[in-house]
DNA sequence: ATATTTTTATAACCAGATGTTATATACCTG
DNA sequence: CAGGTATATAACATCTGGTTATAAAAATAT
């Protein structure tokens, strides 16, 4: 057994078992890698995919196990090199974050810029995706952390550590009748047609509980993914904004009006993810702690012996988030 | 990085970092291993282990996080030939036991010729040690199981399961004095010479905790691993002998006399143990349970969630365990 | 200290593994 | 059934992992 070979299995079950186009994504031959399948196949005396003639169709039981394995395999080969680059080179390497709209627009910012001035020679990547594809790419090593306010309880293996908690604002255009009201009220808010996150998206969930609670059933006219979206359809009048209150720039939407509407919802709180088990590099404790202050590295460090889903909320029970 | 070459990294620093020995062990040259270590440390850019010249003389900071990984790895990578073997021949394989001698000469009998009548064609191997060497055998891999009463809860990465409660026997030469007593205390045996278990071994512990709380101090003339060695001194007339009532055979040992000690001692609880995340043949649920019959596959199985040990217990907390 | 033994590093070399290209053959889609 | 796409096979080039022989260094004994 070789570790090509797995990662050749695990390369191909990820590219829908074609073969032709997993080599050339890996800048390899398609014989090799087909070789290289059947000799491991062989010496483990299973067949990982099965095939109708000469095409992979399916993955075995036996197989779905073992590319399970293979890739736990992978991701701690990763780990090796990691430590390794961490001793030889502390201030190199990459960091990968996979986060949403909100995140990567609005509160990374400040965070990156501090970042790369203290760590210039740490590449930097960001994955933006729906809440759901970030905890996978934690999940399955893509990405290093993940970052993210809706479902990332889901994975079990990953680590989910609270960073701040944050409310809601309302945004109109200056000239909509709300604009009169003093004390908004949800009943007020569900009058008017909403435009707000996709469900699923930056704490929508917590948005929708509010008026269910109260047996109101608001009218969203329209959802997307990200607030930038959103403020352009409240201006244009479709409706009242209901977005994260840290996607509101005073200076540049200033042709809003911004209500805080803290006292309608819940609080949400954005988390930071990474997969249990990975070995983290001294720049990426840097990172977390510059992101969420209180997550310092030794409340970082201590997540490793915390195996349990409540245990680890033990840990977080008495640190007060900073909110937004 | 080659598995390989973690495996080199791995077995010279099991052999005190002597390459040549390492060598003949793996049935392979020293150049080759020597170069392969070059090789991934040059790869890696870090020293894995630091030199003296020509000699390796310690393992580096970087190194020791390396080979906990290595071994990781080549823990799973012998679990995905497990899985694969499991699904071509499911009857054949090999089950390693770390066991002490009382589980091995007494108790284990009755369950492998058991399981060999069930499973001819699956290798047996039995390693017997202390109780920590035995948890030091499972944890890294060289025994699928441990079996062991004391200091099973040290390794962290070990499932550990109750498997029976038990109590001693006391044993006499039919001429002792004690003999004549209806009812045997612990002051009664406290007053003549005792023959048991070293320290460390088959419930000794339990066995001190039960003479201190009465303020007694034994006299312990003669310790040794084994109930056999321990019957053969009480036969000599050295003393009284306290053993695990399963050491016991009235049939063998029908020159002296068993007294049942139940009231006079703490029962202990042998467990069986595997590592946290190990692939697990089918037969090695058909072995745990005729171990233990309330250690069903299902329940097994249940422990891969049972990640703290808290929840752990719980799962066991309802379970009837019998007793010898 | 010096001699002896043990251990590691280097070099030259060989066999087998890995990957490449070219091509035949099988499968899928319309 | 035709055309495109994917895989398997074969022949070949290249590279890798391991071997032996030997020199050099370290550890140990004298």
């Amino acid at each position: 057994m070789k570790l090509q070979q797995l990662r050749y299995i695990w390369e191909v079950a990820h590219h829908d078992l074609n073969v032709s186009q997993t080599a050339q994504s890996l800048y390899t031959s398609q014989p090799g890698i087909s070789k290289q399948i059947r000799l491991l196949e062989d010496e483990l005396g299973v067949e990982i995919f099965s095939r109708s003639g000469k095409h992979l169709t399916r993955i075995t039981p036996a197989g779905e196990s073992i590319l399970k394995t293979a890739g736990e395999i992978m991701r701690k080969v990763e780990s090796i090199k990691s430590v390794a680059q961490e001793f030889c080179d502390e201030k190199k390497g990459s960091l990968a974050i996979a986060t949403t709209h909100t995140q990567c627009r609005y509160v990374l910012p400040r965070v990156i810029s501090q970042f790369i001035k203290k760590f210039p020679d740490v590449a930097l990547h960001m994955h933006q995706g729906t809440p759901m594809q970030i905890s996978e790419l934690a999940a399955d090593g893509t990405a290093d952390f993940a970052i993210a306010t809706e479902a990332m309880e889901f994975y079990s293996d990953l680590v989910m550590m609270p960073c701040y908690s944050w409310n809601r604002a309302i945004l109109l255009p200056k000239s909509h009748p709300l604009n009169q009201v003093s004390q908004l009220t949800l009943e007020d808010l569900a009058r008017f047609p909403l435009v707000t996150y996709t469900f699923g998206f930056t704490g929508r969930s917590k948005l929708d509980e509010a008026f269910n609670s109260r047996g109101l059933t608001p009218k969203v006219v329209f959802t997307a993914a990200d607030a930038d979206v959103i403020k352009t359809y409240v201006r244009l009048g479709l409706g009242v904004g209901i977005v994260a209150k840290m996607a509101h720039d005073p200076v540049v939407d200033d042709d809003l009006v911004a209500i805080d509407a803290s006292h309608l919802f819940e609080p949400s709180v954005t988390k930071i993810g990474f997969r249990r088990g990975s070995f983290l590099r001294g720049y990426m404790y840097d990172f977390i702690e510059m992101f969420a202050p209180h997550l310092t590295r030794d409340l970082v460090m201590e997540t490793s012996y915390r195996h349990s889903k409540a245990e680890l909320d033990d840990l977080f029970k008495e640190v007060a988030l900073p909110s937004h």
